[in-house]
DNA sequence: TATTGTTATACTCTATAACTATA
DNA sequence: TATAGTTATAGAGTATAACAATA
């Protein structure tokens, strides 16, 4: 006489969240996790984060730009800006000059050695980035910046 | 004789951030906050956090789901799962089993309380999501999520 | 009065180590 | 020994209020 097995503890189960993928927003939360994990081991390499990063490249491609128009740009609030800065000026990555037209306005620039390990962390960003979209053909990958582009260009 | 005027502080000036947008997981990251902002507000009415609201959806869909698979599913972390859990239990919202299989493991239901909820939940978060993604066609939106759940699919 | 930038601080999210109880 | 779940805790990211200096 055979026993009847316990009912399952679903122990190698899939859960099913077909809910959650019909909405566009848990999609872009998921493949965020998913890229924001390589991305942050390739940028260890340079000891940077990811603010660290978006603001060398923004200072890099505006020579001189503000803070206000910095943060603004980077979706990040000033006072947090204040400390990113302060931590990447401290290391010699960059520099803040106060304006002789306006003094309350300081004007940030890439150092030299600033400017040679945005280089090398591009290019480490870079290969995280195509870690992430494998999958993807070139065409979805133009298709993908596209839309998504749509979603946070006013 | 006209004064030059000094040099611009770049008041007005939109930045320069081509080097970034080339990158998929910046125009990820950037879509993740105008859509985690909408999401948010309107999950507010409701008292739901994202997780939360993740937890409820895939109880939800899979009712007595064990911890450890909902842990899984969701990409929450065990101990982060067990308080998200403790707060939505204490509200009256879902219910933690111990099997009779194996008593270490829980099984999770929502309470009809919880299901309510969770419906009106869900209409909050199609509307938030409506919102992000208003410019996108309905093929884009499709195109949209299908292109990222080759990212975050195994 | 408004703006740029700063300091201090709090809150949320996420991650890890150490534990329990069961298997 | 390994697994399910918990507790405690630390860290990072983000947000707000109050301030100083300047316009």
């Amino acid at each position: 006489m055979s026993s009847i097995p316990p009912l399952s503890d679903d122990s190698n189960d899939q859960a099913d969240q077909s809910e959650l993928l019909d909405l566009v927003g848990y999609n872009i939360r998921r493949s965020y996790i998913v890229i924001q994990a390589l991305f942050d081991k390739e940028m260890e390499k340079h000891d940077l984060r990811q603010a660290e990063f978006s603001v060398l490249s923004v200072v890099k491609g505006n020579p001189g730009i503000n803070q206000r128009t910095l943060a603004e740009a980077l979706a990040v609030a000033p006072p947090n800006l204040a400390t990113l800065l302060d931590r990447l000026e401290a290391r010699g990555l960059l520099t803040r000059q106060r304006s002789t037209g306006d003094k309350r306005v300081q004007h940030v620039e890439l150092t030299k050695e600033g400017a040679r390990l945005y280089g090398r962390a591009l290019k480490a960003a870079a290969a995280a980035d195509d870690a992430a979209i494998e999958k993807l053909s070139e065409a979805e990958r133009m298709q993908l910046r596209t839309l998504l582009r749509k979603i946070f260009i006013e």
